[in-house]
DNA sequence: CCTATTGTTCTATAACATTAGAACAATGCG
DNA sequence: CGCATTGTTCTAATGTTATAGAACAATAGG
C-alpha cells in the first residue's frame, strides 16, 4: 500500500482537528510545514522514535490536517490549508499565530 | 474549599487549551456560554453524570478556558474571553464560528 | 539482484482520560 | 436545626493514547 487514506473535506470534524493540534509534537510538525513548506517526515528533527513519529503523522492525516504524498521512498507532507480554512475559517491561522509556552 | 484554582493568563498553553476544546462535551459547554452568557453547571443539559460533568468543567477551568465563580450553592461559569484573546488571538472566535459536524 | 533509505505496521506497555456511583461539603431556606 | 440543592472529590472500571522496538514494504541506486 503506497496510498494512505485522507478524509474528505466535508467529513472533517472540529473535535478531531483540535485534538490533532493539541499535542506538542504534532503542533511542531504543523508549524514546521507552515514555516518551511512541504517536507518529508525525516526532516522535522522530532525527538521521538520513528514509529512514534509515524503515529503522529497518521493522527494529523486522519484528522485532515496534513496531506501525505508518496514520492520515491518518502512521503511529502503538506498542510491542507484550503480545506481547513474552508471548514474552520481562521482556526489554522490562529493556531499558527499563537506564541508563548507550547 | 469554595475557591477553585484558576491558572494565570501567562501560564496558559496552546496545547492545553486546544485539548480542552477537543472534547464534544466540553465544546458544547463553551459554545453554550458563548451563546447564552454565564451560567451555573446545572443548566447545560449535558447527557453525562454529575461527576463526569464536574470533570469536564475542571478540565476547562484548569486549561484557562472558563472561570468558575461561586455563588450560593452553585458555580457560575463564564468564558475567560479577554485572557484567551490576548494569549491566542482569534482562536476562540475560530472555534465558536466553526460549523458542521462536531 | 543486492543494499540502503524511508516510513509503515505490528505488538506491547505505561500513562492518561472518560465515565459513573457514592460519599462529602457548602450554602440557602423553612 | 433539618433538609434540599448544587457541585466536588474519591474510587474504580473501562477505554484510549503515546511511546518504542522489531519486522516489514516500497522505492531508488549501484
Amino acid at each position: 500500500m503506497r496510498t494512505l487514506h485522507h478524509p474528505a473535506k466535508k467529513s472533517l470534524t472540529l473535535s478531531r482537528v483540535l485534538y490533532a493540534f493539541s499535542d506538542p509534537v504534532r503542533l511542531s510538525i504543523v508549524k514546521s510545514i507552515a514555516a518551511h513548506g512541504e517536507q518529508p517526515c525525516g526532516t522535522f528533527g522530532l525527538s521521538v522514535a520513528k514509529s512514534t513519529a509515524s503515529h503522529h503523522f497518521r493522527v494529523l492525516r486522519e484528522a485532515g490536517v496534513i496531506q501525505m504524498r508518496p514520492e520515491g521512498t518518502q512521503y511529502i507532507n503538506s498542510l491542507r490549508r484550503d480545506d481547513l480554512d474552508s471548514r474552520f475559517p481562521g482556526l489554522l491561522d490562529a493556531v499558527l499565530r499563537a506564541t508563548g509556552p507550547i
